[in-house]
DNA sequence: CAGTGGATGCTCT
DNA sequence: GAGCATCCACTGT
């Protein structure tokens, strides 16, 4: 899905950092079977699974696999290619528009309407280099490297701890 | 630049 | 009642 381009209502962009998470995965949300919060994540894929994280954002995911499997991929970062300036001002102004799971909730004004509802998703054109990483953010199954990225994107909400910033040395 | 803590509400134990 | 798939402001180098 890195290169993909992701729109709700006419607005987004270029998806270049993702996170995958499945049933028999201690992270997902769907580890210990159907809830109703996670229903969707369950049903057909290509559809959004909206959820609310630490009580003030929604975090997007698009649901992967045959119904049933219980996999959904979480939408961390995109490059703005469509709606910036409406991006621009549901981010309050700011420019950091969609680096990070909860930027990208609020840059497309993502919420419980959106739970269920078919992703409108488009293949990409150009070839990207895709770079693996651990997940960000969780405290389960830390081990595991589902963490995509577009290496070449200064979107993403974390470089990569390999390709990243050279730490400073004293001397 | 790195590290810390507050905001805030829902889900599941 | 704890724990979160987070972000931002603020602090100290």
């Amino acid at each position: 899905m890195i290169g993909w381009t992701l729109l709700v209502d006419g607005v987004g962009g270029v998806v270049v950092e993702t996170e995958a998470y499945r049933q028999d995965d201690p992270a997902s949300h769907s580890y210990s079977g159907m809830t109703p919060r996670n229903e969707v994540m369950f049903g057909p894929a290509g559809r959004f699974y909206v959820y609310r994280s630490y009580g003030i954002h929604w975090c997007v995911n698009i649901v992967c696999g045959p119904p049933g499997e219980g996999a959904a991929v979480l939408i961390r970062a995109l490059e703005p290619t469509h709606g910036i300036e409406v991006m621009r001002a549901r981010r309050g102004g700011r420019s950091d528009l969609a680096s990070g799971p909860g930027k990208v909730g609020q840059a497309l004004a993502a919420g419980p309407h959106l739970n269920g509802t078919p992703a409108d998703l488009e293949p990409g054109e150009r070839r990207r280099r895709v770079v693996t990483t651990t997940r960000i953010g969780i405290t389960r199954a830390v081990e595991r490297p589902w963490r995509f990225l577009d290496a070449s994107s200064p979107e993403v909400s974390r470089r990569p701890p390999v390709l990243g910033r050279r730490r400073r040395t004293s001397a």
